[in-house]
DNA sequence: CTATTACTAGAACCAGATTCTAGTTATGCT
DNA sequence: AGCATAACTAGAATCTGGTTCTAGTAATAG
């Protein structure tokens, strides 16, 4: 009952493997978050995630490796929850609103990884980078996928691929950045409404 | 012509320490670009600004001083020089369309400095948060100086204090973030006013 | 001209990331 | 079952590179 098809030559890794990977990821994340992520030592993530040096190694190859891992996979749970809540929304002006909303949302229930998120994106490994760009295109297309269909009947604006997701997101992105790293107070709660207007109206057609 | 009112005790810094200390920054800028932060070691940058492991730590204290230095100077720029060109600008319009225009053509012009001020602002000691808060608090004083009036005047919504930025700047930060990261092929010069009119649109009022 | 302080140099040190060797445990095959 | 192979774990040994320390040299003040 866990076999795979015999043209699938793929080995399927062994539950403790998954599990392993998972609470070093975990730990990695209380680490990073406490200390930063040149404060903490792989001695720290191993002491947190109860494993040997070795185990380290052997699943994520080197610190960055595993400071890269954790910035993927939390890329990548944040694109299937956006992707789901999108699926869920009726409409053009929802949508819209649904994305600004859902980044609030999202970015509040994880603080610390959406936290870790911010913190970088450079400083990755060429095979790392390429990864997430593959994540990226991947959910870039989808999202695009779901509203064509609004710019085609002319609900919303016709405009260069690259400006939607700055001029919808790019608000409540930055708000977020700013209440992350202190700057701000109020939690972005407080602002989902106001930014998800301002993102409907920088995108409809009408003024 | 140098000496300073002898009511003030602070130090003038040799002309060579200027000098020294502008060299290293600006070394130390060309291999984080060249290698990332993790990727540079304390030789690279010694080498590169032709001095000593004993003249980098006298002058910055750590790599991570290096760094947080080269960071700080870089926002002050930046900040300063957006002040400058607001004060050029006339009426509220002018104003917050400048602000978009200068983010974009500042990043452009200054690449790699833009590159890095991207890359991170965590990671950092407390009194350097602390530094980069005061930095951040004089210039928002500033700004919000500059749009005051055009708020009482009607001209502009009245809004959350923390919700201008954001709205203002958002769209064409994330657009540049991008761009530097290579997720996007266009450079943002092509999109500043369609980012400068969304910007206005945003926080003007009327609808 | 002397005292003081800013600054530079580079060798020594040391923390901590990475590598290596020797295992142990699970899975597949006959 | 019993063997072969690959996944995985452990921890000691190594090595890179950041930091500290000592001994200076230049500049400025009085």
């Amino acid at each position: 009952m866990r076999a795979r098809s015999d043209s699938d030559h793929k080995v399927e890794p062994r539950a403790a493997t998954v599990a392993r990977r998972a609470s070093v990821l975990r730990a990695a994340l209380e680490c990073f978050t406490r200390n930063g992520i040149d404060g903490t030592t792989i001695g720290d993530i191993q002491k947190s995630a109860r494993c040997s040096v070795g185990s380290l190694y052997h699943h994520f190859g080197s610190k960055e490796g595993i400071a890269e891992e954790l910035f993927i996979e939390g890329i990548s749970r944040f694109n299937q929850g956006m992707v789901r809540r999108l699926r869920r929304a009726q409409g053009a002006e929802e949508s819209v609103k649904a994305v600004v909303r859902f980044y609030c949302d999202w970015s509040t229930r994880n603080r610390a990884l959406a936290s870790y998120l911010h913190s970088r994106d450079i400083d990755f490994s060429a095979d790392a980078r390429v990864r997430l760009k593959d994540v990226y295109r991947s959910y870039i297309k989808e999202v695009f996928v779901w509203f064509a269909p609004f710019v085609a009947s002319g609900e919303m604006r016709a405009l260069p691929a690259d400006a939607y997701v700055p001029l919808i997101s790019g608000p409540i992105q930055e708000y977020v950045r700013r209440w992350l790293s202190g700057h701000y107070e109020r939690p972005p709660g407080a602002m989902k409404e106001l930014f998800a207007d301002a993102a409907w109206k920088a995108v409809r057609v009408q003024p």
